[in-house]
DNA sequence: GGCTAGCACTCTCATCTTATGAGTGCTAAT
DNA sequence: ATTAGCACTCATAAGATGAGAGTGCTAGCC
């Protein structure tokens, strides 16, 4: 497996219990009580020997001279990639998440909250869920209404029930019975189709319209630039934030402070969900992996969720770089199934 | 002035300083720095009476025997009310915020979400907005989506140009051309009232209507009940929650991940700002006058804004209790007014 | 009576020292 | 190859110490 091809089995099984071991007391782990925890048959000496290579190799590092291993970030991208037990949930485990998660019904932006609710309980750590840029989201319908003024509200309704809107302001005043034929006309014209898509053939049509005198085609053409031009950017869910305080890497405030901002800044966090959307599977990332500095103290391990066969975002954890990735990664993978499932229904 | 009653000026004017040089340097403040710093002809002894007088009534607390005096809750109350002086803003800051605030034409959301930016900014503390449960906001449309089997999506604009969207499930399908009778009907029903009242006067219909036979009428009743039985929860927008970290006084992990676990927890919140919106006018709660027990070290300074003349929600700011009140006090009522203007302008 | 100087006392905080113990790296023996 | 033994390193915790800030009280002064 790439990296760790150079690893004899007796070592990939040291760098194992280092992980684990680390993992779970997060203090350096010494070769002692690898030796005697682990069960091999093998003094601490070896042990430390074995040690030794693993840290030139780069999968091992020290805090300082004379204490115990901690594992670099990519020890524990061998450990993920190639050392862990991959072993899925329990059905039992499956049926209490399931009861766990109260399937709101209602607007579909509690169901996103809810789950990150639900992944920042169960990891103890802080859950997240991207709601991506519909960019790829077939369009169900559009209405306008008149506000006040040149002031027009779109609202936009996807295939998997979510609503968007936002007020465009236009050149002219249009009453509201001709905004309705806007409208009507419109959606003969975009229903069904992803909004990439509707706005190349926005464009498209604008350009063929130019010398053709239907006045409402132009209006709605126009209309219809305007409410699809927007931002559409990508929406986080963040919720048990407070959990990373629990971690004692984190006792230095500085630090934790650089991680709150950073989840405040949205932006950043979106585009680096935005490509594990791309992905389109389990993704982790880890540490040093992230191209978002105030991140890369942390892991994030996600997953994809779809509304039927359309892929929708990305949901997952964030946590510290020694999260326990054996349970989280089955965690996370199973949420997005549960989260697909109930998006899926609700389509249907 | 009430408490202060009691006071006499030289008192007032220690306990102006002490509570002063506190707010700016975070350290407890000794009779010696306020003889020198505040020119009282009083030597430090005498200050140290007063002080200690100051103490027995409660306003001042030592830390420990050998420190500096604090204010207390009843203190920095005290200097709100009455010691303070209530400089309002210069022109130049106000025009510095107004540029700082660029009303995003789109969303209302996002001009919430915006305030509790310019808010957190400026304070260098939590910034908070609520938009409140919108019992008092008036209807201006109500509309209807058919999107699968016996779902309905529900899309309720009021006057000020916020947007509701949720999912009611019915016993019935109802095809859309129905439902948009449906929706004519009713918003002739509902048009400008209140949602409260709009929910009176659905209950009476209906109870009218249990004679009558009209089936359009019914069905219109019984789903007009169902979209505006939603919660219509309040809902609160945070920003710049990691600006509490730089307060020395919360260095304590412990006390921090409380803090932000009660941020996570949102209904708490709205629930207290809910009753500062029924000050319908600036408010401050200090410490522990607050009764969420988390926030019992902070203090809030809120604000109602408006939209036209409809009391709309609440805007403040989360700080330590040892905040700058005479500064965020006119930041908070100026940044509420402004909201009111921009939120004004949108409905008009 | 109100004010102040002086002084003993208290308590925190930073700094230093010391001891402890976990853990390493190396060497020499098996 | 593996291991026992040993000298060495370094972080951490626990006292010890001293400086400094600040108080409370008493006695004297205007």
């Amino acid at each position: 497996m790439g990296t760790s091809a150079g690893l004899t089995e007796r070592e990939r099984d040291v760098l194992r219990a280092i992980i684990q071991d680390y993992i779970s007391s997060a203090e350096p782990v010494g070769s002692r009580s690898v030796a005697r925890k682990y069960g091999f048959r093998l003094s601490p000496a070896t042990i430390r020997n074995i040690m030794a290579d693993l840290a030139e190799l780069g999968y091992l590092d020290q805090p300082h001279t004379s204490a115990g291993r901690v594992p670099t970030d990519l020890g524990y991208r061998v450990y993920v990639d190639s050392l862990m037990s991959r072993r899925p949930l329990t059905r039992a485990e499956e049926s209490m998440i399931e009861r766990k998660f109260r399937p709101p019904q209602g607007e579909v932006e509690d169901l996103m909250r809810e789950a990150s609710k639900l992944l920042s309980g169960l990891s103890r750590s802080v859950g997240v869920v991207l709601v991506p840029r519909v960019d790829q989201l077939a369009v169900k319908r559009i209405e306008f209404f008149h506000l006040a003024g040149e002031r027009v509200l779109v609202i936009l309704i996807t295939t998997s029930g979510q609503v968007h809107h936002s007020m465009v302001i236009l050149d002219e005043v249009i009453p509201q019975d001709e905004l309705n034929k806007i409208a009507r006309l419109l959606n003969t014209l975009v229903e069904g189709l992803s909004l990439s898509r509707v706005r190349q053939l926005l464009v498209k049509k604008m350009a063929e319209e130019k010398a053709m005198y239907d006045e409402l085609l132009r209006r709605a053409l126009k209309l219809g630039q305007k409410s699809f031009a927007g931002d559409m950017e990508g929406e986080v869910y963040i919720g048990g934030t407070a959990n990373i305080m629990d971690q004692p890497e984190f006792a230095d405030v500085e630090k934790m402070r650089s991680i709150f901002a950073a989840f405040e800044e949205t932006s950043k966090l979106v585009k680096i969900l935005d490509q594990c959307l791309t992905q389109e599977a389990l993704t982790t990332i880890i540490g040093s992996e992230n191209v978002i500095r105030e991140l890369q103290d942390l892991s994030l391990v996600t997953a994809p969720y779809w509304c039927g066969e359309h892929l929708l975002g990305t949901l997952g954890v964030i946590g510290p770089t020694r999260m326990e990735y054996s349970r989280i990664i089955p965690l996370v993978d199973f949420t997005a199934k549960l989260v697909s499932r109930h998006l899926t229904e609700v389509a249907s």
